[in-house]
DNA sequence: TTTAACCGGTGCAAAAAATGCACCGCTTTT
DNA sequence: AAAAGCGGTGCATTTTTTGCACCGGTTAAA
């Protein structure tokens, strides 16, 4: 799309931080980009980079006008789907980003589910804590996020939330495994794997700890749920996750119990998308599908 | 704009009808702008035009364009208004689709006041029947309505809704001047005027005489509130409005009197938007002291 | 049936716009 | 003091866009 030229260099510009790489970038020479941004500029009534000694860097106006850029690029394609959605076939792409937990079942089950109807649509999975995960979706770069507990929440527009109590896995021979009801206090007494601190389940399990003048004491601190699920396998210990990200089967190896809600209170994974933007016909429906599949398992 | 060019002329082409006519109101000529737009659909990826003998139309693709067109140029004006907010002074462009009632005293007012502070904004005031009112806000035609029961189309976006209900007015001598209570089946006994058939009021008036198993039988029909309100100084008859269309005034010359909720259900004025659209600065802070001096005065 | 009026589309030369190159003045870094 | 990196500019060159003349087809009037 030539006319749209322009505001990709204006991208590759904000992003490079000069003018002279971002050229190198996009393989035109810097005066052609210089003049353009100089045209824009002049166009739009307003400069949209401030000039520094060691290159450019987008001003407040520069912001906006980015923003606007993302937007109209991100519609476009919309529009272009939705074109295609009318002669027939459904096609498109769909982006999400998402939390660990939705990674080793959940999603991979949901979205093979929908590629055999809709072959032609194509997926990014992208895996973003809850603050990235909002931001991805301000600059367009995802579609869809599908988050525990995010932070923002002003341009984040909520398609549907579903409790998720914090849940304990171990090994089958943990002494736990066969307690009726768990208790914060006993897993911290035991040997424990904890997320870093970023992460939402880790930040519950703080508050609730200090609520009971108890600390935690991790034996491994890890940002890999996949490492923790297969950690407590070879050390008796307790490792923590949300039920979504624990396979529905009892044939797993290891057991799973969700913590009383007595002492952690129940979070929510929360499906959202752009507070007012509308999305590509695909990622819509997907949308729908993915919410109804979620509050029908998890009978909200 | 100039990257924006093409989006004018294929709005041109799709107002003219034929690609000749629309070159001609552009200014360039007929080949230039028929390659521009060969060159748009081979870009896009599909014909927005469907050529016919006598000229093109667009095509259900062309419409999903220039619905897109639209909303972008908008967005980048509003845009514009927004970076020249961040430099201290207000200034933007605020266009208006309103029914009658508001034209005498409402709009003219408040706009007033609005532009004594903000005298860099401008205003357009265009008075829309309801249908209308909202097909302008979804082609970006006006930025704001303010409807008296409005069809409610699914694009219109409700940002307050104030009852009103229908009120009748007659010159101080006329017998119902001095009734308790208006009860509908006096007023059409009356000699009386009616707005026509497709303005709101006379929907409601229509639909409860119907209940009553009575029939209108205006003596004047008229499109015109303005006319409607002289006339009733003319002839000993009465007239209908809402009370936002009558002034606030104990020296006004006729007297209005509601009629009774028992007859008539209140209808309400509502102020809305284009659903999703993210309004100019000026027009979204207009819109919300709109509302609020709405809410006030007739106290919701 | 003929004819005139429009319509969209195309080849080609002219006009306009964008680009690349060489270079300037400036600041920071070495 | 020199080198490296930055944004910006004049000018020749390349690329893109435009205007002109004209084609084939359809419609509407003569």
């Amino acid at each position: 799309m030539k006319h749209l030229q322009t505001f990709h260099l204006i991208e590759a510009v904000s992003r490079a931080g000069s003018i002279r790489k971002a050229a190198e970038d996009m393989n035109i020479t810097a005066s052609a980009l210089n003049r353009r941004i100089q045209r824009f500029e002049s166009e739009f009534g307003s400069q949209i980079f401030e000039r520094l000694p060691r290159g450019v860097r987008l001003n407040p106006a520069g912001e906006l006008v980015l923003q606007h850029i993302r937007s109209q690029i991100s519609d476009l394609t919309r529009v272009q789907n939705q074109v295609a959605d009318l002669s027939g076939e459904r096609r498109g792409h769909i982006s999400i980003a998402c939390s660990q937990a939705l990674l080793p079942y959940f999603l991979p089950a949901e979205i093979a589910r929908y590629r055999t109807e809709h072959p032609r649509v194509s997926f990014s999975v992208n895996v973003r804590d809850r603050a990235q995960a909002e931001e991805e979706l301000s600059t367009f770069a995802s579609d869809l996020a599908l988050v525990f507990e995010p932070v923002h929440l002003v341009d984040f527009e909520v398609i549907c939330a579903i409790p998720q109590p914090v849940t304990v896995l171990m090994s089958p021979d943990h002494p736990l495994a066969r307690a009726d009801e768990i208790r914060l206090r006993d897993c911290l007494d035991y040997p424990h794997v904890l997320p870093t601190t970023h992460i939402a389940i880790r930040h519950l399990i703080e508050a609730s700890a200090h609520r009971l003048s108890r600390t935690t004491a991790p034996i491994v601190e890890t940002d890999s749920f996949e490492f923790m699920r297969h950690y407590v396998l070879r050390e008796k210990c307790i490792g923590f996750q949300i039920p979504i990200g624990l396979k529905d089967d009892p044939a797993r190896p290891y057991v799973t119990k969700e913590i009383s809600s007595k002492d952690i209170p129940v979070g929510n994974l929360f499906l959202g998308q752009l507070k007012g933007r509308t999305l590509p016909v695909a990622s819509a429906r997907f949308a729908l599908r993915i919410a109804a599949i979620l509050e029908e398992r998890y009978d909200v």
